[in-house]
Parts: C-alpha cells; structure tokens; sequence
DNA sequence: CTAGTTAGGCAAAACGTTTTATGCAATACT
DNA sequence: AGTATTGCATAAAACGTTTTGCCTAACTAG
C-alpha cells in the first residue's frame, strides 16, 4: 500500500467529530469551535495525518503543483555535452524558488504530442521556457485553459504573462559596444528558433544597419548545432568578405566560429571581433575569451513566478518583466585601436 | 474551470456503453468485444478524452510520477554559481529520460521538513541524490511505503536500490595516477558530508596510506564551500607541510587550493600535484588545468530508472548498478619526471 | 414568554475514476 | 434436454476529500 494509512475519518475518530469538522478545523473554513479546531489540529499533528493530494484535487482546482515546460529536454535529449546548461539550470533555480512558495514543480516534456503525462494536465498553471511563434504548447494551454507564464514573450501572441532579458537593450548595447570598439560592419548569427529572443535581436541589429547605413550580413543556425554549427557559419562568412565584427546567438557558436576563422589565419580581436549573446563555457575558455552578456536566471525566476502566483490567485498579473543583462567585455572586443 | 469538462461519462454516452465499457476498453483491463473497444476508443479519441489524473490517481496507486530530491536545491539555494550544476544538471537528464519512460518528474525539496508540497507522498516513487547517513528523506520514504532508488549508496543503510559511478574503483585508480607520477604522500581534501562518495574515498585513501607506508592527511570542508573553501585548506595544507599531491573531492576546491598555494610561490605541478574526484568547469579553466574524473550522468540516470521501474513493478530489483568515470588527464599532474 | 438569530456541528452529496460483483445470452458439454 | 461454461456487458461500490444543506441548542430581542 502505497498510502501512509491514516486518512481524514481516522483522525475525525480519534478526536471524536465528524469529517466535516475535521476538514473545516484544517482548511480554516467553516463555524469551528476555536477549541474544537485546536483539538482537531492536535490530533491530526500527533496522527501525521496529511491530506491525500489526489483526493483533494478532486473537489478543489489547486493543489500547490506548476509544469515547467522545458524545450531543451526534447531538443537536446541525451545531447547535453558540458557548457549547455541554460535550461537545465534554470529548471534547478526556478524549483529551488518554487518550491520556497510552497509550489511544487513538475518537470514536463513535449505536451503537445500524443503520449502526455497523466499529470500533465492536473497541475495548477505552467511556466513555458521561450515560446515559439505559434507555439504548440501555450495553444493547448490555451484551449485547455490552463494558466501560463513564458520566459520570453511569444512572438505573435497577444499575451502579458511573460518575463525575459530586456532582448532590444541588450542588441543595442552589444552593437554599440562593438561600435566603439572600431566596427562599421557587423554580421550576426542567428538561431533558427522563430522566439522572441532571436527576432528582436535581429530586429535591432537591423535598425542598426539602417541607421549606420551597414550592409545587412545575416546568417542562420540552429542553436542545437553548437560548436561545430559555429565553424560552419565562419566558412560562410570568410566566402563572403570579413566583416569588422560577427554578433553571435550562443556562446557555443561564438567560439566555434572564432576557432575556425582563427584556424584560417583570421587574428581575433585585430581582423574580426566577437560577440556572444549569450555567455558559456565555450565562451569564457576560448583564447582570446570572447565578450559575452550573462544572465540573472535567479532574479527572472523570481519574476515569473510572481506573474505565475498572480495569474493563479486573480486570474490576472502586472507583467511583462524585464531583467538586465551584464557584459562580460573579454579580449575578443578590446582592439588596439580602442584601448588607445 | 480547470478541467476539461470531458469525462468518462461523456464518451461512455457517446459511444453506447457502460462507464465500465469505457473504462476497460482503454485500459485493456476486462472484457470487451473488440469492436466495442475499436469504437470507445475512436470515440475518446473524438472527444479529446483524458482520463483526470487525480480521480485515477485515488483509485490505483500508480499515477506515472516519480520524484526526484535534490539536495543541492535546499543547500545550494540561489547560490548557484557558474560552474556549479552537478545536480541541476542531472535533474534535467534524469528528467528527458524518465519522460521517455512515460513518468513525469516532480522536483521535490526537503521532505524532512514541516511545509511538504501536497503532492509529494502522492507520486509512486522516488530517486534521491546522494543520501547522507541517517538521511531524513530516505527515512520517510521507508517509513511511508514509498519506493525509492538512490543515486549513491547511503552509508549505514542496508538497501539494494542504489547507482553510482564506482567510487571505490575510482579513488584507487586517482592514486594509483597520482602514484605513477612520482607522488609518495598524498592529502586528502574531503567533503563534510557523511556519504557514500566522501567516506569510500577516505576508506580507500587510508589503505593506500597503509599499503605505502605514507602519512594519512586528511582535511575536511564542506562542499558548498567552493573556491574560497578550496584556498582556505591550501593554507592549512602549507601550515603542515607541503605533500607530493593533493587529491580534492570537488573541482572548486581544486582550483581554489592549487590558485592559493601557487599565490604562495607553489609550482603546480612541479612542487605539488593537484587533482579533483570531480570535474568542473574551475578545473578545466585553471592553469595549469586540473586532472579530474569526469562522470557520466546520462549513464546513471538510465540505471536509476531501470531499478526504480522495477521497483514500482516487481516490489525488487536487481541494484545496485555502477558506472565508470572517466579520467581526464591535464597538466596539474604531469610531472615531468613522469614524462621523462 | 415567544420568535428570531446565531454558533456549532453533522449527514450526505459530489468529484471522476477503477474495480468488484453480478447478470444475461449464447455456446459447449453430458 | 438439461446443465456448465464462456463472452460480453453493466450496476454499484469504493477511493478520501471538500462542500452543501440541514439540524439543534443556546442565545437575543421584543
């Protein structure tokens, strides 16, 4: 038997009332006596009496439990080599916070296909990580009505239950930095992912172009290639020109590509800079170091759940949030000429 | 609302048939005609049936949840520094490869303590990271009935469902390696807690000191300690002496150690050897790197999985399982006499 | 003194499943 | 022909809560 045994009728027996009373006394709900609640609470202490949490989602909607809905548990799967833990750091953080507000978190895949979790749609809301542009998963969400935060807006959707990086003042202040540091023409390598965090970058940097009158040098990725995917992209860049610097997605791409155009006698910060959007280890190891932006995972977890907590208890919340980046400015960035 | 709205009922009128029909019909459980069950189940199908997880959850025991509790989550808190994702990480592999299995995974605090999440006595098992002796949420588990794997043994406890890499067969090969490179004494830099992995160490290193005839040196600090803990035993360490080698249990240590000793004028690895029982991302990055085993998370999440499913099916299972490490061999231990 | 209110308590319904026990044909056996 | 057996289907019980509606006794107001 899977059940610890002592169920609300056990304590009621002992305490010598009804269900009801015991019920009423624990969920401080009903007319109770103060010293009839305070026997109840007693007994149901002494008895480690707690309620059965399927049995009590049965009858109320809540039972304190949130999905995380990870895309890099599909996407990655068993790929998960050393230096890519974005997301799997952020489920950590975001528990280990949850968790403190007395909500658990369940850990969900792919809810869109056909083999969902029992559980899956039992829980109370959902924190989906970077939403697509006509996401599978926040449609269901949606249409089962279940309450939702996103980190990262989704592209397309009208919805104001998200929190992320301010992803517009980050690209400013990336392409400015590279700017100042001597570069006229920039490229930037994107991920595939149609999210909000590689199309306002892109949205930016082409902003940019259209106010320094920079040529557009836009290259394509998956994020999930990695390194080499960065390699690739730097033969395709040198094919087509050098250009002052290259802005780079992920960090992993950033030094695979720096190592290749390094490996075809391209000096890195004197010929091109580089810059990742997104710190990693790759990014930090890599000679020279490459500048990267880090994030505050702690402080836009905080902010979601906010949002999350809101959304549950009024059925509305004051979001979006933003949190800042830091620039991490590494040798890849800092030209001769900039430092004179 | 939160639910769906359809229920068994609903299919069960829409198909002609018996709520029990339906029931057995998508379960395989009674007997039902092969055409009534082609037709209940198109039926369901139709409708976007899905059986609610609680009411099913009160009636069989096995609700396809399993926990996961992750010690790092209550000791680590916000204090996740870059670098630091051993269990976060896991967590995230563990959870890809027990939603291939069709069980969700719900991220579970302290158990031991007074605010437990509702849900966390519902879920049909557990796996528990590196238990401690006399653990708290091992001793729950047991008390309550639940099933439960562990990754790591817990010392004291007598208990079959357990993986991990092979501890002892590692601390033997990491001396053997510091050995064959010239080192006749060697320090132990221990973690504080009392599990399996900090005490099979220290029990192999004491009968490597006996079979060589070398000094036991042991120093302790706890693991949450990290870099700066790491520096503090490097001072204690030149306090008494300095040895051939030092072999610490987490890379942080490693790297704060072989930063403060080389501070105090130490050559690494010419005056001392450092090597780390587990890598990092500090032990990779510091000059020279720092030899470490490496482990395969992937691996003993899979073997973790396949003794817990055989726990929630048989009531046994075959544990434990153990993996192999890897060694990553850096210049933190390449002595040049070891070269000549 | 009587009618109305209130505080405290309880029985029973409801939640949506799974499981158990039972019924009814139709078929097989003696 | 009468009796087991089998195949299919169902009604009803059970799971452990929360919630609803009702009851009683005690108090309050007139």
């Amino acid at each position: 038997m899977r059940r610890s045994g002592v169920t609300i009728r056990d304590v009621a027996a002992k305490a010598g009332v009804s269900i009801t009373a015991v019920s009423h006394a624990l969920n401080d709900k009903g007319t109770v006596s103060a010293a009839t609640r305070e026997r109840v609470r007693r007994v149901a202490e002494d008895l480690g009496y707690q309620a059965d949490a399927f049995a009590r989602g049965m009858r109320q909607s809540r039972i304190d439990a949130v999905g995380l809905a990870i895309r890099s548990l599909d996407v990655l799967g068993d790929y998960t080599p050393e230096g890519v833990y974005v997301f799997d750091r952020f489920a950590g953080i975001f528990a280990a916070k949850a968790l403190a507000r007395g909500l658990s978190v369940t850990l969900v895949p792919d809810i869109s296909g056909k083999a969902v979790p029992p559980l899956a749609f039992a829980l109370d809301g959902y924190a989906v990580m970077t939403p697509q542009e006509d996401d599978p998963v926040t449609a269901i969400l949606e249409r089962r009505g279940i309450p939702y935060v996103t980190y990262g807006r989704e592209p397309g959707r009208e919805h104001r239950a998200w929190a992320s990086e301010d992803d517009a003042d980050a690209a400013r202040k990336a392409l400015h930095h590279l700017e100042a540091a001597g570069a006229r023409s920039i490229a930037l390598v994107s991920g595939a992912d149609r999210n909000a965090w590689n199309l306002e970058y892109a949205e930016e940097y082409e902003a940019w172009c259209g106010r320094t009158g920079a040529a557009v040098r836009r290259y394509s990725q998956p994020e999930g290639s990695g390194v080499e995917g960065g390699a690739e992209v730097a033969r395709r860049i040198i094919a087509d020109g050098m250009p002052d610097a290259v802005l780079c997605m992920t960090g992993r791409h950033a030094a695979g590509l720096q190592a290749e155009l390094q490996s075809r006698g391209v000096v890195v910060p004197r010929d091109v800079m580089v810059f990742a959007a997104s710190d990693s280890e790759q990014a930090r190891m890599a000679k020279p170091a490459i500048s990267a932006f880090s994030f505050s995972p702690a402080e836009t977890a905080e902010a979601l759940l906010d949002l999350l907590v809101q959304l549950l208890e009024s059925g509305t919340c004051d979001g979006p949030r933003r949190t800042k980046v830091q620039m991490r400015a590494r040798a890849s960035t800092r030209r001769a000429s900039s430092e004179a």
